[in-house]
DNA sequence: CTTTGTGAATCTTTTCACAGCC
DNA sequence: GGCTGTGAAAAGATTCACAAAG
């Protein structure tokens, strides 16, 4: 949902579909609980339950990656682990710099399952003098006079941002410029970066929005059933266009034209 | 990327896409920005670019909506902010109860944007019987053994999860039981519902690895250009397969058979 | 002349269904 | 017999490009 940037023309390299790299953790959390529980193998079908997608999806996502299955068997629990951790990068270790230690920042900061997966919070920078050197989970608050350093010094490459609306765009232009190329940012602004990062964004207010649409659904489609326009719904006097012309609203508009 | 179910086979009622649902939000914002700093009208490619999405694609989106737009001079900013509202259903009050009060659930207790567009967070459960009774927020934590009454009482239909993994598939069934039927899920867990009921989730060890993946890329990409299989990478001893037949991995595959 | 609204073209993602292999 | 891997079909989303409206 939040990057879609290539940085370069999606060259012809190893392509594998976004939509399946975004898959790619949820089966990797499926393998590692059945890892733990010692199964040695899994069918599509088991593993996609899981993961909670269909087993032809979970076949064609796991088919970008190569041939690890073993026909009429399914998949080796182990093997695949490696597999997709590897195409993910978590073979490897990940310095994040979290900026913006305010209650989120400090709730992620604090947050186990960062660290499990190559995942290391290296930093955590807030602007608020008074928090310097101030331990948040263990490790001690930088103030953001020292980003650029901190950031080489520790070879940061993916930063978070949780500070208010703000300041993040200004944090998120000193982030890359001191190397950074992948963020995530929590928060609810949207962020210009030159091409070559990688942004996604995480947005609570977005969600519930989503969610609300749905829920509106649910509520309006007890009552109807039959297919006539409805009677009105507008229990507040709700703006007038400047000019009121032909609008067409599919239904439920704007109760006719209202005096301001 | 996570709810994609229908609770009804896609009935043709006004069919919004899911991908626009998504994006309302963002323009939503926008909007308010727009209307706080007074301007009046704004045209498609303007609001597009303050939402981060091209031109075409909004005023596609916006068609689903209705003609709200002025052909030669843009959208009505207020008029547009209350067509959009309505139809994410933010015209109404919605009640949310968290449950799960932890450094996660507490900072989105605390989180400002979220009573802003409609949502008012009306009840904090924790299934520890210490906390109840502690305001958080404001609010007092209430014991999860009340969790039904809770939900009936506020008429919440908007859950939040924010408990460990291990609780949250049974905190999920006893929401849906009492009513709730849309749940966001912020514990790194797939949860079944039944039909009817809507999940969306949030998971930040997801997106790190997501982004991880293309920083990988990133790396990889500077050394390459040449079109070769490149040398090793195995830093780690991988596991071996249980029966080492031809895999086909496309590239960077296990360092060829490995005795364990 | 400017900017919307939208068919048509394109690209992406999902689903189907079955050949191929164990 | 059971299950993977994958072409081909279907569905969905994005982009193009321009006629229609102001």
């Amino acid at each position: 949902m939040a990057t879609g940037r290539t940085h370069r023309p999606a060259t012809r390299s190893r392509g594998i579909p976004e939509a399946t790299v975004a898959r790619l953790p949820l089966y990797l959390r499926a393998l590692t609980a059945l890892s733990e529980r010692s199964v040695p193998t899994v069918s599509s079908e088991e593993l996609a339950a899981a993961a909670g997608v269909n087993s032809a999806k979970l076949r064609k996502d796991f088919s970008y990656l190569g041939s690890y299955g073993t026909r009429g068997v399914g998949y080796d629990v182990e093997y695949l682990v490696y597999q997709i951790s590897r195409e993910l990068g978590l073979t490897q270790d990940w310095p994040v710099a979290i900026v913006g230690i305010g209650n989120l920042g400090a709730a992620l900061a604090n947050y186990g399952g960062f660290a499990s997966r190559g995942f290391r919070v290296a930093a955590l920078i807030d602007a608020d003098p008074a928090m310097a050197g101030t331990p948040v989970a263990g490790i001690p608050v930088q103030h953001t006079d020292d980003l650029d350093r901190i950031i080489s010094d520790n070879g940061v490459s993916i930063g978070v941002i949780t500070t208010p609306p703000g300041a993040a765009q200004q944090v998120c232009d000193r982030l890359v410029a001191a190397g950074v190329t992948s963020i995530l940012n929590f928060a609810p602004t949207v962020l210009s970066v030159p091409d070559g990062v990688d942004v996604r964004k995480v947005d609570l207010s977005i969600e519930l929005q989503i969610l609300a649409f749905h829920e509106q659904r649910k509520a309006g489609e007890e009552a109807s059933a039959d297919g006539g326009a409805s009677d009105a719904e507008a229990e507040q006097a709700p703006p007038v266009r400047a000019t009121p012309t032909t609008r067409k609203g599919p239904d439920g508009d704007m109760p006719a034209v209202m005096p301001a």
